[in-house]
DNA sequence: GGTGAAAATCAATCGGC
DNA sequence: GCCGATTGATTTTCACC
C-alpha cells in the first residue's frame, strides 16, 4: 500500500467493517467532505486495492447455521490444474473463502450452510464437480466462537 | 433458509456479488420495485441471515500479508477449559476467526499477519499463552484464492 | 480539499390485491 | 400478508473555486 496515505487506509478499513456504508457516512468517519472521499475511493478502487464487496452470511434466526471447513487435494500440481480449480471455485457463492496452503497441494475452503443436511446438496452440486480433485476432507464447525472481524 | 423464498435468496446472492449495489439496482436485478426490495432486505438482515458486509482487498503489490490456519487441541473437554480458552481468544485482534469443530476437541483459528516473520511473535505472545492447550498445529496459506466474489 | 446545486436514490406512507 | 406508487428527505455526483 505504498501509494496510500493514512486516510486512504482508513477508508479501506471502514469499508471492511461495513461495505454498505454510505459515502456521506464514510466521509464523516474519515474526516473528509463527501466529494473528496468519493474521489479517493474511486481512485483506490481504480488502482485495484479493493477487489470487491461482499455480504457475509449469518446463521439465520433459528441459529442452526453451520460452517464447514473443507480440505482439498488436487490430482496434480500443474499450473493448469490450479487455475482450472480456482476458476471453478469462484462460481459458487456458498464458498466464502479459499486458501492455497503451503507445504502441499491442499486448498482450504470455508462454506456457510443454513443447516447440516444442506451439505448433501453442496457435496453433490459443488464439491463433486470441482475439477482435478484427488481427495476431499470435510470438517464441521459446531460453534462459531469468534466471528470474522476485519 | 426455511424462511426465505427464491427472491430473498437472489437478493443475498446479488449482495454477495456486490455488497455496494444500490437498492434500486438490487431491486432491478431481482425483479422487484425498490420499496419491496428494501423491505425484504431489511427483513433478511433483521432475521440475521446476513452477518455483515465487507470489502475484499485486491491482490495489489502490497499483498505481503499472510494467513495462518491454526488447529488447537485442548487438554480436556471440561466446560471451564472451553470457556477459559475462548475468553483468552477474544483478547487478540490478530485472531480473525475461531471455530469449535465437531468430532473432537479441536478449535480452528485464522490469523492474519503482515508478514511471515511476524509469526514468531504471535507464537510467543499469543499461541503459547492460551490456557489449557495440549497441541497446536499451524498451516500457512501462500495465497488467498478467494476472499469472496470479485 | 471544499462548496453548492442538480440528479439520483432512499425510506416512509399510502391504497390495492 | 405482500406488492407497487408516491413523495419528501437524504445522498450522490458533478462542475467549479
Amino acid at each position: 500500500m505504498r501509494g496510500l496515505d493514512s486516510i486512504d487506509r482508513n477508508i479501506i478499513r471502514q469499508l471492511q467493517l461495513n461495505a454498505r456504508i454510505s459515502n456521506k457516512d464514510l466521509a464523516e468517519a474519515v474526516g473528509l467532505s463527501p466529494s473528496a472521499c468519493l474521489r479517493r475511493l474511486t481512485s483506490i478502487e481504480k488502482q485495484g486495492y479493493i477487489r470487491g464487496y461482499t455480504a457475509l452470511l449469518g446463521q439465520g434466526e433459528d441459529n442452526d447455521g453451520i460452517t464447514v471447513i473443507i480440505n482439498i487435494t488436487l490430482e496434480r500440481q500443474a499450473e493448469d490444474y490450479l487455475s482450472r480449480f480456482e476458476a471453478a471455485i469462484r462460481k459458487f457463492p456458498e464458498i466464502q473463502e479459499c486458501f492455497l496452503m503451503a507445504g502441499g497441494l491442499d486448498y482450504m475452503l470455508r462454506i456457510e450452510l443454513d443447516s447440516a443436511h444442506e451439505f448433501e446438496r453442496v457435496h453433490k452440486d459443488i464439491l463433486s464437480k470441482l475439477p482435478g480433485v484427488a481427495r476431499i476432507q470435510s470438517s464441521f464447525s459446531i460453534r462459531n466462537v469468534l466471528k470474522a472481524r476485519p
